[in-house]
DNA sequence: CTGAAAGCGCTAACAG
DNA sequence: CTGTTAGCGCTTTCAG
């Protein structure tokens, strides 16, 4: 009784306010428009349990001409949970942009389909998770660009939320992970090249950097890359390399010490364009280089020179890891590793 | 007393939960560990009104010991504020992800410095506005990629939240607006170029579906190019171009059709190294072009064979509309249109 | 099949 | 300077 009337003065008080802010429609606006009690309504909207046809259209009716949509907040007050997914993404610079785009890309076109929105977390640290987490603002979360021991793992592992990584950190891998299997993609590299006659292979990779950071895929990259090498009886040698217009010059000179080097194999997003054409002109038309990429397929296709690439399904892995995540939160399915394969793409030559 | 009961019950329950999810800490909590009520915590939190040194003390150390983090949900039904704003940035491809990403970096990273966390809206509709407005889940919004007679616009005006746009459309303009200012960007070049004695100059622009889409920035960046060649008495000519190796071929043709052009202007991410490589080799090296590019600094840099370039100031961008934003949503600021100026960068060209 | 009502955890009057 | 308390709008028992 008492709320009743609260509510029908704040309805009346509203009506006439002058251009202040519209009147947030709530769910006791629409149980009194379809005349039905607030609880009917919820329902209606969860579908938890049975309500007659005639009642739903009621409501239904309701909804959509008040225009309500539920207030978040009090939803998850309620039901404890936010249906939000939070992502930590590295926006620092020194990693490949385009890479990080198509994941959060996949992540957030996934999430979407899931019914889930997207929150991106600003910092990069343990600290940034546990506030998005112990706040309830997430369900779970994301983590992009783990490394090899990286601090965020224990936090996520003691936080009570499910999360997944993207990267495939090293040691005990107790939380789910999605990440590129790297390791293979050297294999592939060096089975294309070696196959093509190439008998001194050398993998271009990350700027120092990165390669100091332990960033758990350069090394794995690196890992198979020289395994293979050994495999197939060529040589094999990896060298960092900026991400910027000084790659041409690590280039030639690795051309100039190594000039029987023929297979090139280029893992670094920046330097890319640089290196292939120094590479390509340091060895002359008569000594043509194979030129080999390891990015997403539109940036291989925007380089000139290369032979052909294998892509990096970085949409395909933020999708991967937001269905593996929507499946443990609705499933309770097991977490698991999850690596996607490499897959060679040729290349429209530009002549 | 009935309320001190129930969280001592349920604290004891808690302790003893085995592997379950930890026990969210509440407010209550942090009172009682402190030994003061509920609103002293809440206020000791928000700073809204003095409190004792030693209450503080106290307060803060309850806080810090049982690692409490304020339920959002909660705090935005009580508060009607959420402290989050909404992104909305155009993941689809034909965009210039660099700058997007830039963009993006800004935005989050401005937020969290004033306290925001981003909610990153899943599609570029009206729909997904109203939803994330209505239902509460932010107090703001940032629009990226604004078209010149953008739906959206309506949307935001009738919403009820404060917005900023990321671009400048047409018309009425009543919403605040951040953006690079493309048209002085177009003069600038003309003026770098004509200055070094071209007298035939080529924007080489977006791909032809942003052009049609009616991408604002495409056509001022044209306007602007245009009128400066007529001012200088130089001639120019605009040309669409695709974002992939094709930019190539469309390159060539120009300097075909046009072998007196001899100053070139390129706005097209994935084009930009195609259609520099292409030039520079169509017209040999006896009829060296100038070019320059309109794009992020680090990209200009990563591309082989620029004179210099225009920097997008990207981050800027998305920080100017955040910073914008937040000075509405705290001081009432008055919305206003900011464009950021263009700024020449030269490169250390690669030998 | 539907309604009433008890919270969810917090903020902000109001009352000292 | 501090405490009490009435909601914020929703979900979910519990009771028909």
């Amino acid at each position: 009784m008492f709320n009743c009337q609260r509510d029908m003065v704040s309805g009346i008080a509203n009506r006439f306010v002058e251009g202040g802010p519209a009147h947030v429609v709530t769910i006791t606006d629409v149980a009194h428009e379809a005349g039905v009690s607030i609880s009917t309504v919820s329902y209606v909207m969860s579908g938890k349990r049975a309500i007659s046809p005639m009642t739903r259209e009621r409501v239904e009716r309701a909804i959509q001409s008040l225009g309500f949509s539920p207030h978040a907040g009090a939803r998850s007050l309620a039901s404890r949970s936010t249906n939000v997914i939070g992502l930590q993404a590295p926006l620092r610079t020194g990693v490949d942009v385009h890479v990080v785009m198509q994941v959060v890309t996949g992540v957030v076109t996934r999430a979407r389909a899931h019914g889930y929105d997207i929150l991106l977390l600003a910092s990069d640290d343990s600290e940034a998770l546990q506030r998005a987490a112990n706040g309830s603002m997430v369900d779970a979360l994301v983590v992009m660009d783990i490394e090899s021991d990286d601090p965020r793992i224990e936090t996520l592992s003691k936080l009570g939320h499910p999360s997944v990584l993207i990267g495939l950190p090293d040691g005990r891998r107790t939380l789910p992970c999605v990440d590129f299997d790297f390791e293979a993609a050297g294999w592939m590299a060096v089975d294309r090249l070696a196959g093509e006659g190439h008998r001194r292979l050398v993998l271009i990779g990350s700027p120092p950097e990165v390669m100091q950071r332990h960033t758990a895929y350069a090394d794995r990259l690196a890992r198979g890359f020289l395994a293979a090498c050994q495999a197939s009886g060529v040589i094999g040698s990896v060298h960092a390399c900026p991400s910027d217009e000084r790659a041409a010059d690590v280039a030639r000179e690795i051309v100039r010490s190594d000039p029987e080097a023929s297979g090139f194999f280029i893992h670094n997003e920046g330097g890319l364009p640089h290196a292939a054409a120094a590479i390509v002109a340091a060895r002359g038309d008569s000594r043509r280089p194979a030129v080999m990429a390891l990015c997403p397929e539109d940036l291989a296709r925007a380089t000139p020179g290369l032979m052909d690439s294998i892509a990096i399904p970085a949409e395909s892995m933020g999708a991967a890891a937001t269905d593996m995540l929507c499946a443990i939160l609705s499933e309770g399915a097991t977490p698991t590793v999850r690596l996607l394969p490499p897959a060679l793409t040729s290349i429209s030559t530009v002549r």
